[in-house]
This record gives structure tokens, C-alpha cells and sequence, in this order.
RNA sequence: GGAGAGAUGCCAGAGCGGUCGAAUGGGCGUCCCUGGAAAGGACGUAAAUCCGAAAGGGUUUCGGGAGUUCGAAUCUCCCUCUCUCCGCCA
């Protein structure tokens, strides 16, 4: 959400934002209903303190006669103020539906564009591979090695559904530990949030009213959360935190349960794209300045690109186009690792800031060095998904025998260096 | 799932339908006192929003919503949350 007067002074901005993100949005519609809201504001507020103003007379008049016909006199600005009211009611849905659908202006240095197609790459790292042999797929070899089931996934889950089995899940829990001692050095609070979250978080992180039938929803009217993002945005609700705070870093660590509802005929074999998986996810509260924002911005993702290339996988880093940002996204960066039998980058996660824009919907202020209150600027990025991080890890590092070769720091958590064949056992 | 209790300012805690933005205590801040401190004293201590250059003023807010009333923290209804007890459960 953006502040309605920034809206107001900057009209054309918002405009070529909406227009940058290919987002549908029409900006006089909205200064007319704020135009309506502060016309009938003020009128409402006059009567009001008309009221308030006879009401303490009321009690101070003396006789009998004045307080009636005062009272007599009230009765007639009540109906003609709850006229008013519902009128001003109305007027309120409208505005608040209205801005709720008003985009983050993205920043500068994003790229024109419709589509992830349109992505500019900024970075690349690492070398791809050279088989001397025809590399497999990531299904091939995890089906072969007993690391992943789909065929009985989808008996289970049904399209999209997969079961990890054997080395599958011994690799997941070797990541995570890894993942969870690799950024706890970055200074990232763990945590293991709630996923089934009241319908306000997904609001106040930006995924509703647009992301509707992306998401999961119980009959209790919750959803799951595509995200830990979205529990740990609404950790800080409400609250007014201490410059000294800041920046908060948390590491959240959970499942994320997306429909993928637009994208039925993408991705439909093995766990590029499921339903249901598991993510560490940086979320980070910073002060209301833009340099700063950015400097956690470039931090966030570098942590994810050096977590990475501790893995020895080559990615390359793209900045988002307009057209590939979210609405409340001012900059986003993706990290693609090279999936070789495919011959291409396949994105792992994202890093996003968003300025204000969450802050203000969950309303998460602080209190800077003046005494003043503050809506922070927020920022997050993917640390880790499991298992989409696979597909990349097992293809790169797959042997002519069939087996995988794992990266050196995996070898620690994993117990051996190489999966599938009677390998050595490294001590713990 | 069943039974009950509750939700007031930074915290604790009062609050006959009008004089309640809200007693009192604590905390915090500024000042006085002091060589310095403690104790004591004085004053101050919410946010949102609108008008205004400012000073200042209006409106709203006592969990949320709806209602009764000229007027609601106070009365009625609905919802949410918290706590206690019983049951069920990883």
C-alpha cells in the first residue's frame, strides 16, 4: 500500500508503475473516490462536532425548555449524519478495495518487460559441466537411486504429488543443517512459523485480494502461506519497535503450499514446480531509507548467491523486468542454477524490497532517533528451497555410473560423499 | 467439543449513560532541591486523520463490528482473542 498523498502528488508516477508492471490500474478512479472520501469526511466531521458541542450543553442548561429543544435540535443533525455516514461507508469500501490494488513504484534500474523472458542477466558464476557421457535427468537419476517416488506421489497427492524417499530425504535434512548453520553466521534469528495464517497476513505480505486462487484454504476460512514470508511479515503486526532494533533478520524455515493455478501445463514433470515443499527464507525489517534498503537488498541475495557457489553449482543472477515484479515489489533479483539435461537457468528463489509497502498494510512502525513514528521498509529473499534445489544439485553432479557426487560441505552432513554407490563413510 | 471468566493508556488498575482521552499507582522525560546522588517536590507523558505557514483547532479511537440514545468505556446483539476447568489428541 502507498500513502494516498504520495498517490495524489504523484500521480503519473503510479501510473507508469502500473504501466511497468503491466498491472491494470487506473489512478483517476481512485483520486475520485478519495476526492469523495474527504469531501464527506470533513462534512461528517462538522456535524459531529455540531453534536459534541450541543451534547455538552446539554448537560450544563439549566432549564427544562433549552434541553429540549436542544435535544429536539440533535435529532435532526443525527438523521441527516447517519445519512452521511452510510453514504461515507460506501464511499470508504471502494477507496480501501481501490488501494489496495495500487502497485509499489518499481525502481529505476528495473528492466522494461512482459514477462520472465524479459529478465536481464546481471551475474553468472560458475563453470557448466562437460559429460563425457549423455546426462539424465534429475527424475532419471532420483527415481533410479530410490531418492524420489512420483509415481506413487501422484497416487497419493495427485497432479504434481512426489514422495522423497532413502538418500532423497537424507540429502533434504543434509541441506537444512547446513542451510541453518550457513546463515545463522549471517546473523538470521531461525524460525519456525505457523504456515496456517489468518487471511489479514496474506494481505498485509501483498499476495491478497490478487493471489486468491494461488492459495490453499481451510474451512475455517485460513490459508496456508506459500511462504514463511508470510507468518514472519506478520510477526511484527501492529508493533512499534525501537530504532535499535533494526535491521531485524529472521531465517524462517517451512512448508510452502501453492496450487500453482495458472500453470497447469508448465513444469509437469518431476520437482521443478509441486505444490508442496519446503523453503528457508530470509525476511528482513530495515529502517525507512532507501540506501539502506538497498544495501540489504544486494546483502539478501549475495547470501543466497555465496550459499550457492559453497555448493558448487552454476547460476547465473537476473534483475527482474517490470512485468515479472509483484505489486508491491520495488526491485527483484532471481537466482537461476543451470539444470544441464534442460540446457538452461531454472530459477531457485528470489530477492525482493518493498520500501514501506507491507510495512504500512501490517502497519509495523518504528520509532527513529528523533522520537518519530515510522513505517519500516521491508525486504526477503529465498535462502533455500527443498526440493526444486535438488534438481539442479543431483543433475550437476551426476556420474557415469549413475551415482552423485556430492559438494564438499554436504559431505559432513550427509555422512558420505557420494550417493548411490558403496562409498566411503566420512566421520561425523 | 463442553462449562465459566475476561479484554481500558507504556504497565498495573478504577470507571452511577453526559462534567471521561479517561481516576489512582508505577514507569519514563524535563525541571527544582543537592557538592553529587538517593529521598522529596513541580510539570509533562497516545495514536491516526483533517484544516492551518505556524500557533492552534476539529474528528476518531477504552479488543472488533452492529444497534439503542440528543449523547456509550459504561446498555443490547454478533464476532475475535486470552485465561481457567473438563474431554479429546501428536
Amino acid at each position: 500500500m502507498l500513502d494516498i498523498r504520495f498517490i495524489r502528488e504523484n500521480k503519473d508516477l503510479v501510473t507508469a508503475a502500473a504501466k511497468k508492471k503491466r498491472i491494470k490500474f487506473d489512478v483517476e478512479e481512485l483520486i475520485t473516490a478519495d476526492d469523495k472520501r474527504r469531501t464527506l469526511m470533513t462534512s461528517t466531521e462538522k456535524k459531529r462536532a455540531e453534536q459534541n458541542a450541543a451534547s455538552e450543553k446539554i448537560t450544563k442548561v439549566a432549564t427544562p425548555e433549552e434541553r429540549a429543544a436542544l435535544i429536539a435540535a440533535m435529532k435532526i443533525v443525527k438523521a441527516d449524519l447517519e445519512k452521511e455516514e452510510t453514504e461515507f461507508k460506501d464511499v470508504m469500501v471502494k477507496w480501501q478495495n481501490l488501494m489496495l490494488q495500487v502497485p509499489n513504484v518499481p525502481d529505476m534500474s528495473v528492466p522494461e518487460g512482459d514477462s520472465d523472458a524479459d529478465n536481464k542477466e546481471v551475474k553468472s558464476w560458475g563453470e557448466k559441466p562437460k559429460f563425457t557421457f549423455e546426462p539424465k535427468d534429475h527424475v532419471e537419476i532420483m527415481t533410479k537411486l530410490n531418492m524420489v517416488d512420483f509415481e506413487r506421489g501422484s497416487k497419493v497427492h495427485g497432479f504434481r504429488g512426489y514422495f522423497l524417499t532413502g538418500d532423497g530425504v537424507r540429502l533434504c535434512f543434509a541441506i537444512w543443517s547446513y542451510a541453518l548453520d550457513f546463515f545463522s553466521t549471517k546473523g538470521f534469528v531461525p524460525v519456525l512459523p505457523p504456515i496456517v495464517v489468518r487471511k489479514i497476513n496474506l494481505f498485509g505480505s501483498g499476495y491478497l485480494p490478487q493471489g486468491e486462487e494461488d492459495l490453499y484454504k481451510t474451512q475455517d476460512g485460513d490459508y496456508l502461506a506459500g511462504t514463511a514470508e508470510v507468518p514472519i511479515m506478520g510477526f511484527h503486526a501492529d508493533e512499534v519497535l525501537a530504532a535499535t532494533e533494526l535491521p531485524k533478520r529472521y531465517l524462517g524455515f517451512s512448508p510452502c503450499y501453492r496450487r500453482e493455478a495458472g500453470a497447469h501445463g508448465k513444469d509437469i514433470r518431476g520437482l521443478i514446480r509441486v505444490n508442496e515443499f519446503y523453503k528457508f527464507e530470509q525476511v528482513v525489517l530495515c529502517e525507512a531509507n532507501h540506501e539502506v534498503s538497498v544495501k540489504n537488498h544486494e546483502e539478501i541475495n549475495r547470501n543466497t548467491e555465496e550459499f550457492i557457489e559453497s555448493l558448487g553449482i552454476p547460476y547465473h543472477t537476473v534483475t527482474n523486468c517490470g512485468g515479472d515484479l509483484g505489486l508491491g515489489q520495488v526491485k527483484k533479483y532471481d537466482i537461476e542454477l543451470w539444470v544441464p539435461k534442460e540446457g538452461k537457468y531454472r530459477e531457485i528463489g528470489s530477492a525482493s524490497y518493498f520500501h514501506d509497502f507491507q510495512c504500512r498494510r501490517l502497519n509495523i512502525r518504528y520509532k527513529d532517533q528523533e522520537g518519530k513514528l515510522k513505517y519500516a521498509y521491508s525486504l526477503n529473499s529465498t535462502a533455500i528451497p527443498t526440493p526444486r534445489i535438488l534438481v539442479s544439485l543431483v543433475e550437476n553432479f551426476q556420474q557415469a555410473d549413475g551415482t552423485i557426487k556430492l559438494p564438499a560441505p554436504l559431505v559432513k552432513y550427509f555422512g558420505k560423499d557420494v550417493i548411490g554407490a558403496a562409498a566411503v563413510v566420512v566421520n561425523k
